[in-house]
DNA sequence: CGTCCACGTCTAC
DNA sequence: TAGACCTGGACGG
């Protein structure tokens, strides 16, 4: 389940899930997970979560303070992950890490994997090569972004810097198509011939578009200021798949006709898809930009 | 049966 | 810039 807006919803899931509920005893790994061991047992623990671009931190909170520590456990999702919420004989296939509630009968909660790319970190804390989440930091997301436009990560074309976490924390595969073909942008330009326009300040809100176009000199006219900047969508898009509260990729919602309708570019009849630098396919629409790979 | 493909990192040559 | 790391679903013979 792995776009910034998976990981974002799967800690509504935990947060939602979980409140009320008393975990107790050890946290188990399952037997086949090379994944480090979690030590951390309590007699009774509350367990929270928050996202950031593509992590996921539990914090496990012990109820009595009688010695324990609350600890962070820092997750990835890989191509795989995700959290349930189950009873203990409806452990679903690949759970590779749990937490048990106090009830009796007992739930778990699982970090299910099934391709094992995933990675947990106890103790972690964000991966500090990462930059701001683009769905809870957006602000410092874009500030950030504008202030390092020299970095030479902005040679290269926009669909692949639009998977650099450094500077895209969140955003994946099905996004960088989405957000691309909004703005009708060819996935093979340059990528800081597209930023280097833009203004470092968020500024659509706010200003009304007849000011815009009233001033004239002014580049940032037209309806692209409607819809907002390269890095506003990549604010706004992975927030209107939150909205849709789930995706394929989110183990929750069974019913994924949604998400499918909501795709305008992604593995859809009739749009281009192409093999990026780093063997990715994009997925497109019209010219592909002069940055493209050959063959 | 086989081959290809998938929402993502990682590390090694 | 490859591969490695994994499982499983779709589709072809």
């Amino acid at each position: 389940m792995p776009e910034g807006p998976e990981l974002h919803l799967a800690s509504l899931y935990v947060n939602k899930m979980c409140q009320g509920l008393i975990f107790t005893g050890a946290v188990r790994k399952s037997e086949v997970s090379k994944a480090p061991d979690v030590p951390f047992t309590c007699e009774a623990y509350r367990i929270t979560a928050a996202s950031r671009g593509k992590e996921v931190k539990l914090t496990l909170t012990p109820m009595k303070s009688q010695g324990d520590q609350p600890m962070d456990i820092v997750f990835r999702f890989g191509m795989s992950g995700y959290f349930r919420l189950t009873t203990e004989d409806e452990l679903p296939k690949h759970s590779h890490l749990r937490f048990y509630s106090n009830e009796e009968p007992c739930r778990v909660l699982s970090f299910v994997d099934t391709r094992s790319f995933g990675s947990w970190q106890p103790g972690g804390t964000w991966q500090p090569s990462r930059g701001p989440c683009v769905i809870t930091e957006y602000k410092s997301f874009r500030s950030v972004l504008m202030r390092a436009l020299s970095d030479r990560a902005f040679d290269r074309p926009v669909c692949e810097v639009l998977l650099n976490q450094k500077y895209f924390n969140g955003i994946g595969n099905y996004l960088r198509a989405e957000i691309l073909f909004r703005l009708n942008i060819p996935p093979f330009v340059c990528a800081r011939s597209v930023l280097e326009v833009l203004e470092a300040e968020e500024f659509c809100e706010n200003k009304p578009l007849v000011k815009a176009e009233t001033t004239g000199r002014n580049k940032r006219v037209g309806i692209k200021e409607e819809k907002g900047d390269l890095l506003r969508l990549c604010h706004t898009v992975p927030l209107e798949v939150v909205d849709l509260g789930g995706t394929f990729y989110d183990s929750e919602k069974e019913d994924y006709s949604d998400f499918k309708a909501w795709l305008q570019c992604y593995c859809v009849d009739g749009m281009k898809s192409a093999r990026d630098h780093n063997g990715r396919t994009v997925w497109f629409k019209g010219d592909p930009g002069p940055m493209a790979p050959k063959g």
